[in-house]
DNA sequence: GACAATCATGAAAGCGCTTTCAGACGGGCC
DNA sequence: GGCCCGTCTGAAAGCGCTTTCATGATTGTC
């Protein structure tokens, strides 16, 4: 917690050198003989000096920070992910700047106009709602680091989790136990990642030879409160299913509490699956089998991107392979 | 998504005024013409001016921005918070700068560093392990809000929840109810709000005429996991209780499944009660009692405070009071 | 040994804005 | 009518750093 501000002029007189070898130095732009790098580090150390990044920004149009667009800060699902990008990017000395998008596209591209004007170097987008252009224009600007989407365009990177294997693998679990009444709980379809999602239900059934019912298909929007109405619809419906694959777990939590208002036993009754893997969800009750998207890692390969893009490299980062957890709310149908 | 960059100067030549005056309509500092304000005004619409905050920040030492030392971006009690503090700051113009402490008093001090090296207008803690000494020295620089503690120092304004109070709300819900043989686990005590959830539980006993009993009492750290262990090591003591008070809802969710585990229900065979009340709570099987911690609102009132510290005022605000909510853990002993 | 080519370094010009300082102008007052 | 004061405005000096550009010192080459 230093008080008076040390400039970089300062260290340059005690060093007994230009301020331009001082800002050289420090960003190893040129070379500097031996002697005099001594000098000015020894200076450094004996002032305390920290460079001004507000300063640095201004006169480099570089300011070691990067603008990350995510949805809503609280996201629980994205909370892992932002951590994730936050320790990366302070490895390398950046600072993520975080705004939230809130779903939705106008909003998203206000954010990315503030970002822009405290001049960020890079912008990391989180999935929303913005178009595939609307991103290649931006990155003609700065670089640009996007999830949920597969797009290839110059000094952009698209990073997409593989949600199609991830439901094909959830619901083969499934499959596999036996069961052949599966309920799926979709996502808004305005996502691709719910699409892909459905896709990979709809795939295994089809793999298997399992006849598709449209009654067993309920929409949803990612929310608890879906999982709990799609429950009731079911059963007011008297829809037989043995299963259940939510498509997040956020809505698996409000099918499991439906099931057991109404008395059903997971999962000795019905097998439940979500998809995400929460950090709360290996404490539901009871604990949930899930799709695990690893939040913290996709965080740092977002970060290693975005690094390797601000370096001028073309990174080779990849999303981790969707893997299944099986805990205790799926089972084989008679075991 | 503005490209080419358009600057007040540009802006002044257009107006056929001074980059001065320009200046000084954008911020207010001081009375000018009408004629020349509309002059300005147009060219700054004509042109899509947006002042550039870096170079604001160089020229002025005001950045618009708040630095936020939360403890963990991923926080799922914070995150409420932030995004409370995120909106009402929005409203004023101001951005926040996130950075996670980590619950150690270095690293947030590391944090505070980084934030005034970007040159922060004001600095907001949520609770941490700094010493009071650190924020009390903090705030003779720029303004200073910080939660969780009782702090009373010029520049800076000291929100506190009513710990004390939500945890003895929670106890004599339980003693209402008439229980007699109450749980109770703790967070770590290094914490104050830990520290005032146990006066308060040992405080509603005692105005019961409730003896205490130690064997009641177990450890924990806020993590769902303690909740578990605790209610196991009560089993494995054989220590008989018909209600447990968690002073957070993580560890009352992992004592949810403790008991779910040894075929003990809730809330037939013991009452359970939280505290903070997560996003998560109401839809946990079943869904927790708890004592409501408005997150968000904590964020808003935090957000307002630091908002009128800026303008230099002595702001008023509050926190919310702690508030019981019943769900469907908890009932009366025989009902 | 002379001349070009290479190298480390410093001087100085910004980056886009704020703010001090001083000047111009128009009254009000004796 | 001269003087002082208050009001509005512009010129210019930074804020702390980066980056060209120019310079003097080396080095290499024939």
């Amino acid at each position: 917690m230093s008080s008076k501000t040390v400039t970089l002029e300062q260290v340059a007189r005690l060093a007994g050198v230009s301020p331009s070898t001082v800002s050289r130095i420090l960003n190893g732009t040129a070379v500097v003989s031996d002697d005099k790098r001594q000098a000015v580090d020894d200076a450094v150390r004996r002032l305390g000096f920290v460079p001004n990044p507000v300063a640095r920004g201004l006169a480099g149009g570089r300011t070691l920070s990067v603008g990350v667009v995510t949805q809503a800060i609280d996201s629980p699902f994205y909370g892992g992910t932002l951590r994730g990008i936050e320790d990366k990017l302070a490895e390398a000395g950046y600072s993520p700047l975080f705004v939230s998008g809130h779903w939705d596209a106008t909003t998203e591209a206000r954010c990315i106009d503030t970002l822009r004007s405290r001049r960020v170097d890079g912008i990391v987008v989180l999935t929303g709602r913005l178009s595939d252009a609307a991103l290649r224009a931006l990155a003609k600007q700065l670089p640009v680091v996007v999830t949920g989407r597969q797009l290839r365009a110059p000094n952009l990177v698209a990073l997409d989790f593989d949600n199609f294997e991830g439901a094909r693998l959830a619901t083969r679990h499934l499959l596999d136990g036996g069961h052949r009444q599966i309920a799926f709980i979709g996502g808004d379809p305005v996502h691709p990642d719910a699409r892909e999602r459905h896709r990979g239900y709809l795939d295994a059934l089809a793999a298997a030879g399992v006849p598709y019912q449209p009654q067993l298909v309920l929409p949803g929007s990612y929310h608890e409160e879906d999982g709990r109405a799609a429950i009731e619809s079911l059963q007011k419906a008297g829809t037989p299913f043995t299963a259940v694959f939510a498509s997040n777990d956020q809505m698996a939590t409000g099918a499991l509490l439906a099931l057991h208002r109404q008395g059903v036993r997971v999962p000795q009754d019905v097998s439940l699956v979500g998809f995400d893997d929460l950090p709360g969800s290996m404490y539901a009750v009871p604990p949930l089998s899930t799709v695990r998207q690893p939040a913290y890692a996709i965080g740092e390969q977002v970060a290693l991107a975005m690094l390797g893009l601000l370096r001028g490299a073309d990174p080779q980062v990849a999303m981790p392979a969707p893997k299944l957890v099986v805990r205790e709310s799926s089972r084989p149908l008679r075991a």
